[in-house]
DNA sequence: GTGAAAGCGCTAACAA
DNA sequence: TTGTTAGCGCTTTCAC
């Protein structure tokens, strides 16, 4: 019923279990023949290391804490996912967090019981030795109850005050976004974000907004407010955004920048609803490197979010090391223009 | 550095650490007095009991393991989310395990190094109380190192021998499907599934092919091979296999059954590219209920996979209590067929 | 390079 | 109802 216990490995190996656990932990002081023999003992009995027993003993559980904000949209499971190859790979399990956002409407902070609990209670455990946040916004008592935990922390996507992290720089991206639009001959350019529903200080979408407005302001082109549109990163909030950026007015924007490539389904779709062919009436561009975008055909700003899972993952594993050198306060990653057939030069004769 | 121990929280209650335990672990032999006062020492102290200590004491973990073939995409996650808050709130921790897909390449076993340790080491660490299976073939050693450990497993979508399985009726699902396409006229209906790339074994392609053969069998159409093509649950794999039924032989289908949402996307990308509209030309009907399909209105049948995943948690936490009863050996959960405008009756003139 | 022994922080008999 | 005590299965000094 219970596993076989490191007593066994060590009767079989002829040591004592001072040994069998520094053998099987990969310590120096152990000769090659001991090492040989209780690494064949473990083996022919099946034995692998109590969890909780080590986890006790040694006070390192080898097992990390992923906290996302939503634990089944594309973005957040492939950062989710490229982060749990690496450190599955590195011998450690991954324990997974949903840190409910907090939203616009509870700005009193009085709700959200879930999310109070995981930083009171869950987190308290000590069930993991690190932490990688995918883009998380933490209120300063959050963030220093995660420094009370003493463990190491790093997180994606949203940099945090005092934690090292690994993000695209959001601005840029939306600028080379924009630019590329500029580059193709268009002025009236307009904005598909998403602020409304979550998150109190969620930074991505402002971020894309402010890369959206610099873009426009260096190619010296104002920005009418009914050009800008919250799509709440999903297909149907995009679907609407755009309804209402393209219906508005009484002229229309020849290219639209979307804040997320699965808001820009919702966009490609409302210019199908309108009659409006993509690219010939309306270019449309999106970020993040969804895959349906390919067969869509959607021109994005890949950000590869696998690897940016991967990248924090391998920080952490290096923050465990005892005499690693700690990373870097913020580092910035690599995105991608990817050119499909959403977007296309300017059509000058309309 | 490290947290509170239950020895403070004696203390400061003026009772015995096992008092402590009792009343925190909600026992019933504690005074109700005594429990407040323990409790708000506790409370006090901000103490949160160690899952290493009380797991080793124990040998209960208050964490469940939740094991899949893929770990970023929609259906997988939205069952892992489900399941996710059903086991939160009721205070254990999720721990992801990803088990990789045996590729049907690989057929004699001979790779997938990751998956051999998963079964031979990372289960063995007794990390978890109980499993949950998403939608995952096992070979019959594996099932039989599950059955070793002795815990409550639980299988979502995949029936296991001998595991009690939660899942839509597959066959059905396709057969309704199917008869929606029949119900507004369709003769002429294609298949666009996803057999290729992965596992050995992969039940729900095959019945959902099944329950197409058995509706166009029932009308008495005959199935041609030309007429049936895989994607390999891909958007771009859907793409390319409608590019195929829409361009081989003679005639084309005017109707097309695709076996999941994400591929059915590429279907709707392949149909546009082919000047096809949708649905005067073409009709197209997707499995899943995947949220991008409402803005592309695609119809589907919506299996609710948060559900699916809700249910099969509360299942394993049903198994976890003592004395509760152990749940059917299999249980078929509800779907829903979701009407939206890429289906529409066979246009008669052509 | 290896062993003896003392915990790690809890829980669960067993007593009282 | 509560306290005492013996582990749970390991890791880690400290000796040798």
């Amino acid at each position: 019923m219970n596993g076989v216990s490191i007593l066994k490995v060590a009767e079989l190996a002829g040591v004592s279990t001072a040994t069998v656990s520094r053998a099987l932990a990969g310590k120096p002081s152990v000769s090659a023949a001991t090492r040989a023999r209780v690494e064949e003992a473990a083996q022919s009995l099946g034995y692998v290391v109590s969890a909780t027993a080590s986890g006790l003993a040694s006070g390192r559980t080898r097992s990390v804490g992923i906290m996302m904000p939503f634990l089944n949209r594309w973005f957040f499971t492939s950062v989710m996912s490229g982060a749990h190859r690496v450190l599955t790979d590195a011998g450690y399990d991954v324990t997974l967090y949903h840190c409910e956002p907090n939203r616009l409407d509870d700005i009193h902070g009085t709700e959200n019981d879930r999310r109070a609990r995981l930083f009171q209670e869950s987190l308290l455990r000590r069930r993991v030795d690190a932490l990688l946040l995918v883009t998380l916004s933490l209120t300063a008592t959050e963030r220093d109850r995660l420094r009370a935990l003493g463990k190491p922390v790093v997180a994606i996507d949203r940099p945090q005050p005092g934690i090292p992290t690994f993000a695209v720089d959001n601005l840029t991206v939306a600028r080379s976004a924009v630019t590329h639009l500029l580059d193709l001959g268009h002025r009236d350019i307009a904005y598909v974000g998403g602020v409304i529903p979550y998150d109190l200080d969620f930074q991505v979408p402002v971020l894309r907004r402010a890369g959206y407005d610099a873009a426009m302001a260096e190619a010296g082109i104002p920005v009418r407010s009914h050009r800008a549109h919250d799509g709440d990163f999903t297909s149907a909030g995009g679907f609407d955004a755009a309804m209402r950026v393209l219906t508005e007015g009484t002229t229309r924007p020849t290219a639209i920048f979307v804040a997320s490539d699965e808001m820009a389904y919702g966009v490609l779709s409302a210019a199908a609803a309108l009659g409006l062919r993509v690219p010939e009436d309306l270019s449309v561009i999106g970020v993040d490197g969804h895959p349906t975008g390919d067969v869509l055909g959607l021109t994005t700003i890949d950000q590869h979010p696998a690897e940016q899972g991967a990248t924090g993952a391998r920080a952490l594993l290096g923050e465990l090391e005892p005499d690693a050198e700690h990373p870097p306060a913020q580092t910035q990653l690599p995105f991608e223009l990817i050119v499909r057939r959403s977007t296309a030069p300017l059509q000058t004769s309309r």
